[in-house]
DNA sequence: TATACGATATATCATATAAATGATTTTTGT
DNA sequence: ACAAAAATCATTTATATGATATATCGTATA
């Protein structure tokens, strides 16, 4: 009773994009002509239209006269898209997608981290510096321990001036709120390591590129070991 | 006379696109009403609003009743989205782009390749491999040096098995191409270091990941404190 | 100050016609 | 009689249009 907000057009875009990335439609299956999603909805064709035009925008669907409406091969989603992303996520939990997900996050961060280093950005250096305040006072109860760990990690993209990285903040935070719920299953870091984090910010603040990329490589590559190991493990049992 | 075949959405959706990314349109100025842009472009109000919803999929455009539709601040924009890509791109030749372009490239490609060499995907290395093949060739004349040198890296990004990475493939192509038509303009190294990409393959190919990745990113990075300094150059005689 | 109302823009609906294309039928050439 | 080409048909999306609903800003009014 909260979510009544939305469009007509953004809720059926919801709706038909969370059902195609769980493959309730796939490529294999014919997808439904307009006048049946039409009736199935509950809707006006121009509204059908308009959000089938949303996700062809995003690479799942495309269609043409009398062939009608498919999806697209998975290759050509695209990804990237926050919606997409979180479609992929809502659908269920998938430690492959986790693992890419923070492949990714070591492939980016650690150059966010070392171009950060290399900006000297006053401002965004005290923003990073009042994210580790976050976490000492998480550390405390005084804060969100997850939500000071993301405002982290998103300040160092923010900081590295680059807009393509800072794109991706959307991803780190999803990739941060699932791996949370994920890893405390396994160990009791509950409470992210601070110091670790410190270390990031204190070499950005110093100008040790070097050494800020280190750093935060050192951290994700600790967490893409321990998603790996778990992988590795439920395969087992499996 | 060529490109008749896109809809009449299609088209909209790309003048539309490459003029808000031209600043034709901005945050401050305001947008044109429906009714405005239909007799503009002489198209239905069907046409145009499908187009617009396609735009507002990608972070472009935002609309309410009664307070119109309105350009979003450049940076909800989906940059990573092809199309906005290459919209950025054909609009004016900029050399912060391709910095950006690059410094991606600097942080996902040597992941990719260090990936790449601890997946040891036969096919995949032997796609790699050919591409190699047709550098040779290129450095004879018999391929062409631009496209082997893009399908060298589009193969290593393919190797990775990360699907995040496959979908940067475009940005790979798009900032190849115009990095080698820019790069041209400095040096002599219209073709491409052979060698160079041919350690990175045997790198891949016989399972050093650090080897692998370290080779990728001195590549990366040569070409990017070429266009660094390019920069530096311009801004010093402007 | 608070409320009511009007104006204006998008949102939604309903219906009609056009265009594209796969399948089917008819025509035509030998 | 047979096969290739042409015409026809049917189905689905593409486009156009007019009407109504809804949201919200500005203004007038109590």
């Amino acid at each position: 009773m909260k979510e009544q907000s939305r469009s007509l057009t953004q809720s059926i875009v919801q709706d038909l994009g969370q059902a195609i990335v769980c493959g309730t439609y796939s490529s294999e299956k014919k997808f439904p002509i307009e006048a049946e999603l039409c009736t199935q909805f509950g809707v006006s064709r121009s509204v059908l239209r308009e959000a089938v035009k949303m996700l062809t925008s995003k690479g799942l669907l495309s269609a043409r006269p009398r062939q009608g409406t498919w999806v697209e091969p998975e290759s050509n989603w695209n990804l990237l898209d926050p919606s997409v992303m979180h479609w992929l996520l809502d659908r269920k939990f998938s430690i492959d997608l986790l693992l890419e997900f923070t492949q990714v996050r070591l492939a980016i961060e650690p150059q966010a981290a070392e171009f950060a280093a290399l900006r000297s950005d006053e401002e965004a250096m005290d923003r990073i510096d009042a994210t580790i305040d976050r976490m000492d006072a998480a550390a405390l109860g005084d804060d969100d321990p997850l939500l000071s760990d993301i405002a982290f990690h998103v300040a160092v993209l923010e900081a590295s001036g680059n807009r393509f990285f800072m794109q991706l903040e959307d991803l780190v935070d999803t990739a941060l709120r699932i791996s949370i719920r994920f890893t405390n299953q396994y160990k009791g870091v509950v409470l992210a390591d601070v110091d670790a984090h410190r270390k990031v910010a204190q070499a950005i603040r110093s100008g040790d590129a070097k050494l800020a990329s280190d750093a935060m490589r050192a951290m994700l590559s600790e967490a893409l070991e321990l998603i790996q190991s778990a992988k590795e493990e439920r395969a087992k049992s499996a």
